[in-house]
DNA sequence: CCTTGAGTTGAAGTGCACTTTAACTTGCAA
DNA sequence: TTGCAAGTTAAAGTGCACTTCAACTCAAGG
């Protein structure tokens, strides 16, 4: 079979996100599609790799429109090859680097600091407000002008 | 000075939440306020520790509904102790060795993967649909019914 | 040819975590 | 006592990441 391009079902099969997500992704411009004489979508197997790409960050806390940004680096006219992801991906470890050692230092300062009763933020450790990625909530945030 | 009890500005500033934001804490159970004669909440010191608690919590991207319930644990009579608190973040440390996990894996599969092609979900360990804290990302989810 | 499942659109709806607004009241210092 | 910052409420608004809906068209098998 292996065919060359993807229906927007087999793309939703295939990633696991939903067709109506596949979509709304299109739309904000974080995949691409073609279309079908009768105006289906039709997805290059390379589509699979930025939904992927696209998932991976999210767990990370980055909002679509970051990811957007990130993606806009991939060339443009031709599908991207190793070395472009290689690229990509590097910033994106610096992120998990980032994320790990947070959630490291809280894991490490929890005990001690509830144990010895300091947990009043601002004192701790714990409460680092200017990190970019500590306040990803499952929420929308915002909260300082 | 020392007071006793801190009005909702004083709780904001010291906790670095929005009173608007402590409001809605209040209204979803998750801190208790007392009121003085002329209907004005006082939050008693003790207070400040939940709201940190929360916060903490919300990084690991828990929602507020199941901080609430993470809450509810605490002993509703009395102001809670060290032993209170250490037992509530005993299961808050479960989270962050399981997200620390997950997050490390990640960086380790992500240049090799990408790096091999292979970044096509479902055959790789980055994707990770069935871990609950993996699928939170910034914006509200509930994808599967 | 006909049916049926899969796809199309724009517009509206949903859930969360808040914030903003409007109209009003309190608490404290001068 | 008066002035004003800070507090109160209910209700509506916001931003994100989607999903759902209605009304329709397309693609493929029998």
């Amino acid at each position: 079979m292996r065919q060359e391009s993807l229906t927007i079902g087999e793309l939703a099969v295939r990633s696991g996100v939903a067709p109506s997500a596949l979509r709304y992704y299109e739309r904000l411009g974080l995949i691409r599609a073609g279309r079908t004489g009768g105006n289906q979508r039709r997805f290059d197997r390379a589509e699979l790799r930025r939904v992927s790409f696209i998932r991976i960050a999210q767990q990370l806390g980055v909002s679509l429109e970051d990811i957007r940004s990130a993606l806009d680096a991939l060339p443009d006219s031709r599908t991207p090859n190793k070395a472009d992801w290689a690229r990509l991906s590097a910033s994106w470890r610096r992120r998990l680097d980032e994320k790990i050692d947070l959630l490291t230092r809280l894991r490490d300062d929890l005990t001690n600091c509830i144990g010895c009763g300091c947990l009043s933020l601002r004192s701790c450790s714990l409460y680092n407000p200017d990190d970019e990625l500590a306040g990803q909530g499952p929420g929308p945030r915002r909260m300082l002008p």
